[in-house]
DNA sequence: TAAAAATTAGGAATGATTCCTAATTTAAAG
DNA sequence: CTTTAAATTAGGAATCATTCCTAATTTTTA
């Protein structure tokens, strides 16, 4: 692993110019057009390994795929339960403290990588109340 | 929706007593010990008319398939993105500030209803420095 | 420049979940 | 009660996302 491979450089590429949180089906869509030949296995493949290096982050969709993030600034995400829509959201969690806790609690340290907040968004929450026909 | 039916009851009562966040498939194993003649395709809807009634939460693992959860008590997920384990997590987030912060970004209002920390723990950090042969 | 290691394309296989349908169960109405 | 309407079920087919497999190609090493 982490050899240079056109692909790769191409799939990260396409991540950071799409700052859209896009699935991978939508990196491959993208990708292929600089890369025509390319295969969504080869895809899948380097997202993976982009991922595991630390390069972009994974982001567990309420709906749908999982979706990816290459983030020139650390930021959480808001989620809506029911549209999926994803919100990048600049918040100070206290990163010290929640890692204490979490030490107390699960007796082991942890490496915070990305909080998310599920919830249910305005839009959706409006729509629940309208009596269904 | 919402009518009384004797499965939907046995999958509530399965989620309500095993509190390891269990997979819709381990859900099934487990209701199918009540109700013999249930089928995959009963425990998979009602899990997600539970969830759509707020009975039990959704939680997205780093690793495999979705979880749930029936909470007696409001709690926030660590979750581990190498591991895939879920460590159940009491920590008092600032939620009204959070909720702020949110409408001042999004332009909408949130109702939060599960914060997930996901990141990498300590064991997986550990066994990712010796070297691989 | 030759050998070893990593990566690729493409398709098959897998795993999780949803969808479909006819039969059954539950609720509602007279 | 009985009848009718609405909801739910079992079971399997279908779908969707992702991983796995293999032989060919590319990249690295030495």
């Amino acid at each position: 692993m982490n050899n240079y491979s056109k692909q790769r450089e191409a799939i990260l590429e396409v991540i950071k110019e799409n700052l859209i949180h896009p699935t991978a089906e939508e990196i491959y869509e993208l990708v292929i057009k600089k890369e025509p030949q390319i295969s969504k296995s080869t895809v899948y493949r380097n997202i993976n390994i982009l991922f595991e290096l630390g390069e972009i982050k994974k982001i567990k969709s309420a709906i749908g795929p999982d979706r990816y993030d290459y983030s020139y600034k650390k930021h959480s995400h808001i989620i809506c339960e029911k549209c999926g829509q994803i919100f990048d959201f600049d918040y100070n969690f206290d990163n010290k403290n929640i890692l204490k806790k979490a030490i107390e609690q699960i007796g082991k340290k942890i490496d915070i990588d990305n909080i998310v907040i599920y919830g249910i968004c305005e839009n959706c929450k409006s729509k629940n109340k309208i009596k269904e026909e």
